[in-house]
DNA sequence: CCTTGTGAATCGTTTCACAGCC
DNA sequence: GGCTGTGAAACGATTCACAAGG
C-alpha cells in the first residue's frame, strides 16, 4: 500500500466520530463540505483524504452517512476489537484503564500492570492489576495488540524493550521520554508537558504559530 | 514574527528535555548530531530549527549545553511560570492536577473546577476543587494563562466558550470533541481514542504509515 | 579538521480548479 | 445545478550540500 500521511489518518478518525453523531441525528447523507466543517478542514481535503482509499460518494449527492461510516471504520481497522494492556497503574494509568472512550471504541483493556506491590491485586474497572514480572508470560498467552505505557520516564524505555521483545507491535507512550522501538513496531507518544509548552510558545510569540 | 511550524516547536521542547538530562551528566557541549539522535531527527533539522531564532553554536565546537538550554527555554516562553486551571475533576482531570511533570516545568495549577457537588470542596494536590459556576469570577481575579479541559465531550464546547469569553487565551482539550475557539486563542487537543485509532491503522495496514 | 548556519533542491501535503456524473 | 474525484499548481517542511569560522 501507498504511504498515507499521519495527518490523513487523524482526520479520518475525526470524520468517523462526527459521522456517528450525525447518523444519530437521523441524517442519511452528508457532503464533503459539511464533513469538513466538523473537522475544521476543507471540502477538498476531505475528498482527497478519502480518495486514497477509494470512492465512497455519489456526485451531486454526497456520501451516505452509514456507508461512509462503515468504510472509514474498515480503513482504520476498527471492524475488529483491539486488545490493550496498560503498564503503570499510577494516576494516569488508572484514569486510562477506566476511560470509557476506549472501550466504546472497540479497544478492550485486557491487562493492567504495575511494579508496586501495594497496587498489585487491586481492581480497576474489573481488571485486576498484575505484577510487571508477569508481562512476558501474559503477552505470550493473551497476545494483546497494543501496550500503553504510563510509567515514569526513567522506566519507560526498559518496558518498551520488554513488551516489544515479547511480541507487542504497537506502543502508545505517555511517559515524558522519547522511545526507540524496533522497526515494524507502531509508536505514538502523548506528551502533556510538550503540549503545554507549545501553548506557552503560542502565548509568548503571538501569531507565530500558523492558525488552525 | 515569522510563522514557525508546530513540528519545530515540538522538537524544541524535546531538545530542551534532553539538554536538561545531558547537563546533569556533566557534559558542557553538544553537537547538532548528538541532539538529533536524542530526538529521533537529523543534525540538519536541529540546526534549521534553531536557525529560525538565532545562532547559538560555535562552528567546530557545537553548542554550550547550558546556554542552549537557556536559549530554548526563552524561545518557548518558559522563563516565567504559567498558571493553569483544570476544568473537570474526574479521573483524567484529577490525574493531571497531580501530575508532577506539569509543576516541575513551570506550569502551576491554580484552580480545579467541577460541576459535581460531591467533588467540590475536595482537595487535589493542595488545590481545592471549586464549583464550575465560580469560573468567570475566578478567571477575572486570577487571570490564569491556560485552561485544560477534562470534561465529557458534550460539555466541552460550552466550557471552552465560557473560559475564552472570560479572558483565557490558551486551551488544552482532552475532551474527545473538536473545539472551536475565537481567533487569537491558542488551542491544542489530545485525543486518546484518536491516538489508539492511528495505531490500529498502523497495525492493520502494515507499513502504510511513514516510518518515524 | 570539525561543526555550524543557510540558500537551494527535494519531498510531501494541501489547495485549486475543473471534468465527470448524479 | 450540485457535488465528487482527481490531476496540476502552490505551498510548506525537510534534506542536501557547502561556504564560513572556530
Amino acid at each position: 500500500m501507498k504511504h498515507i500521511a499521519e495527518s490523513t489518518v487523524r482526520r479520518l478518525s475525526l470524520y468517523l466520530r462526527f459521522l456517528e453523531e450525525y447518523e444519530a441525528t437521523g441524517h442519511a447523507t452528508i457532503s464533503s463540505g459539511e464533513l469538513a466543517e466538523s473537522g475544521g478542514t476543507t471540502s477538498a481535503q476531505v475528498r482527497k483524504d478519502l480518495s486514497f482509499f477509494g470512492s465512497f460518494g455519489k456526485r451531486g449527492m454526497g456520501y451516505t452517512v452509514r456507508d461512509l461510516s462503515i468504510a472509514i471504520r474498515e480503513i482504520l481497522g476498527l471492524q475488529r476489537p483491539w486488545s490493550v494492556i496498560i503498564i503503570g497503574a499510577g494516576k494516569i494509568g488508572a484514569a486510562l484503564a477506566q476511560y470509557r472512550g476506549f472501550t466504546t471504541r472497540g479497544f478492550r483493556v485486557v491487562g493492567v500492570y504495575d511494579r508496586d506491590p501495594a497496587r498489585i491485586g487491586t481492581k480497576l474497572e474489573g481488571v485486576t492489576v498484575r505484577a510487571e514480572s508477569d508481562l512476558e508470560r501474559d503477552i505470550a498467552k493473551l497476545k494483546p495488540d497494543i501496550a500503553v505505557l504510563c510509567v515514569p520516564g526513567d522506566a519507560a524505555q526498559a518496558l518498551a524493550d520488554r513488551v516489544t521483545a515479547a511480541g507487542i507491535h504497537a506502543v502508545l507512550n505517555f511517559a515524558p521520554t522519547p522511545l526507540k522501538v524496533p522497526k515494524g513496531v507502531a509508536l505514538r507518544a502523548v506528551n502533556m508537558a510538550t503540549e503545554l509548552e507549545i501553548l506557552a510558545f503560542g502565548l509568548t510569540n503571538d501569531g507565530a504559530l500558523p492558525v488552525r
